[in-house]
DNA sequence: GAAAATAATTGACATTTATCAACGCTTTTT
DNA sequence: AAAAAGCGTTGATAAATGTCAATTATTTTC
């Protein structure tokens, strides 16, 4: 099974619509394979994000760094998750964050213009779009709902509760960044829980 | 100038393609104007979101209250803003959120069964629909970037400078919710910044 | 296998923010 | 006109979180 079908897959689970083989080979065309080690970048800072990515295998994070040199982790991503910054990506303004591979990780990315061009048009990716797009934007609500409302303690349950996997696969000092909170702080926060 | 001209006029700001007379008769027909005297509710926490509004005119809020009764704003809307809960209205799942009018307000109203039969299906709105997805998610994922990476002054700034209307409209305990923190914290930090 | 890098923990202390209570001022209601 | 509700402020204190430094464990690299 070749890269490709690991987003054939993912594509079927979303869309009704089925994928006819013009458009399979399409989509083999307009998506490259790219393989990233460890600490590799993505994309940087004061750049304009040209491509989006599809995570085959790895992880993966989207990070600022203030005035200071602290790094702020916003996102988080692995296997099947789609990576880029929209803002960056869609209106061509360069980025203002960084986002680098955690983990050694295989993609496949596609570029701006061959999203509008050849991705955008097929059906199933309509589909696919509109409720990756919604989801996308409940997701961001609750993490900000949370971030108002919660304390640090209930903000990592929260956490914990939507994405356990992450957990398992970035240390504790990544998700503290992620959560707003210092690692030190979360290390306590851990370790209180563990207790009761 | 009836009601729907304030929003026939923001649809052409924001669409190239033009809005036909019929495909305006059509919108004049599903947006429906409803008036919301201060303190009425738009939607309740635990009913599904049955409408999308646009304001001609006044000031709404949407919040969640927490098990001590505490009311936590996530959202501030004014003239020429669109007021749902989107997870709601598109999932029809029970809101967790209120929405009330903050003054006398006037909307126009959609539902969300009119919204898919007779809005979607118009050209200008499709292309209206995809920038306002677009700035929205922006919009959040910067609010987000704020309340991890910012203290609640530096937050304060960045809400004066992306919307200083919502300082004129909304008194100083309001905007302290939304910024997620207390009234008292933020009277102390505007105090402290009238010094300087 | 040794050295280096990365990660997690802990303590002491500083800073930020929340909580609670009281007060004064303004606006709204009756 | 009086009463009530809403709003902003201030002080005293408590709680949450950050900062800095030291220590240890674990993993990676050479």
């Amino acid at each position: 099974m070749g890269t490709h079908d690991t987003l054939f897959d993912y594509i079927s689970r979303y869309a009704a619509t089925p994928l006819t083989s013009e458009e399979k080979d399409t989509i083999r065309q307009v998506f490259l394979p790219k393989k990233l080690r460890k600490k590799q970048y993505f994309l940087q800072e004061g750049v304009v994000c040209k491509y989006s990515g599809f995570i085959v295998k790895g992880a993966m994070r989207q990070y600022s760094v203030d005035e200071k040199g602290v790094e702020h982790v916003t996102g988080l991503f692995i296997e099947n998750w789609w990576v880029t910054d929209l803002e960056s990506f869609t209106m061509l303004t360069p980025s203002i964050y960084n986002i680098d591979a955690w983990e050694d990780t295989e993609l496949l990315q596609i570029s701006q213009a061959d999203t509008l061009a050849y991705l955008n048009p097929i059906p199933a990716i309509q589909e696919l779009s509109k409720q990756l797009t919604d989801n996308h934007t409940f997701a961001l609500h609750k993490r900000l709902h949370s971030s108002i409302t919660d304390s640090a303690e209930k903000r990592y349950e929260v956490l914990a509760n939507a994405y356990p996997e992450f957990l398992q696969r970035f240390p504790q000092h990544v998700i503290a960044s992620y959560l707003g909170v210092t690692k030190e702080t979360l290390s306590r926060i851990c370790s209180r829980a563990v207790r009761k």
